[in-house]
DNA sequence: AATATAAATGCAAGTATTTGCAATTACAAA
DNA sequence: TTTGTAATTGCAAATACTTGCATTTATATT
């Protein structure tokens, strides 16, 4: 609720209208800690408040933009997406029922600088597939 | 060339048949090493040949599942796929002029295996965005 | 409270990706 | 070599994703 109400501050400190739209968008996500959703979960979802597809997804990609949502690009390509309170992190996606759990371990402070040779590195993707524990004991 | 007859091999030892967009994709790629190419990107290329999109498209897909090819996802999340000739690795891919190379260090070896807690790891995914050595420079 | 105005939305069109299926082709077996 | 058969292809249709634009809406200003 707090965060929930922080969340809509942060859009206005940046300039961002708050619609009814984005108020739908951030409730949705608010209510479902940990949960990523694509735009079109996103859509079958809040059908009957009138929301346009187009409308959803651009703003996922606005608030992923704006570090508001964090982007989880899932094993067919299709990115999800999912309340970024913390800081910068990575995920463990469940490949059977679509979980995904944070992680807090980043490459990028594991890895030997002197890979780089000049190259200026900017952003990066880590992610894991694999079964979570549900659907390890399911799957055996 | 010897790689490039091995390679043909290989799809046959897996039970697939050696069709003639096969040949051009494989040729394609044979005297690219090291090029990364969207499924569009060769359409263009191999245009005059008359293979049809949906050809390559489902070509790469499959190579890439039987390890013949390397998928790499591009920030904007279209896939392209290169040669794998050596073991497993990651890359750098430049945000500018597309260019990519690998790297041999992989986070999964790097990681603490604490992290699981139950989860069972298959695949992941790691790939560093930003600027190659070249374009580093142009863009100062 | 009314108004001006720039941002955001919904709609529809455009592009890209993926799939089903009949016709074709590679290749194993005769 | 010819033939039989299943894999593969090209085509076209179906999805999925992305964008342009006229209309609507949130909000800053009066």
């Amino acid at each position: 609720m707090g965060e929930f109400k922080s969340l809509e501050k942060r859009l206005k400190n940046k300039g961002y209208k708050l619609t009814a739209p984005r108020r739908f968008l951030l409730g949705l996500l608010e209510n479902n800690p940990g949960k990523s959703y694509s735009a079109q979960e996103i859509f079958d979802l809040l059908k009957g408040k009138g929301v346009d597809f187009s409308t959803i997804y651009r703003n996922l990609e606005m608030m992923a933009k704006e570090g508001i949502l964090s982007a989880v690009q899932r094993e067919n390509g299709t990115s999800s997406y999912e309340l970024c309170l913390n800081h910068h992190h990575h995920h463990l996606i469940c490949t059977d029922c679509g979980a995904t759990r944070c992680i807090n371990v980043c490459p990028m402070d594991l890895i030997d600088k002197s890979i780089w040779e000049g190259f200026t590195p900017k952003k990066h993707r880590f992610e894991i597939m694999g079964l979570c524990p549900e659907c390890s004991k399911k799957n055996t």
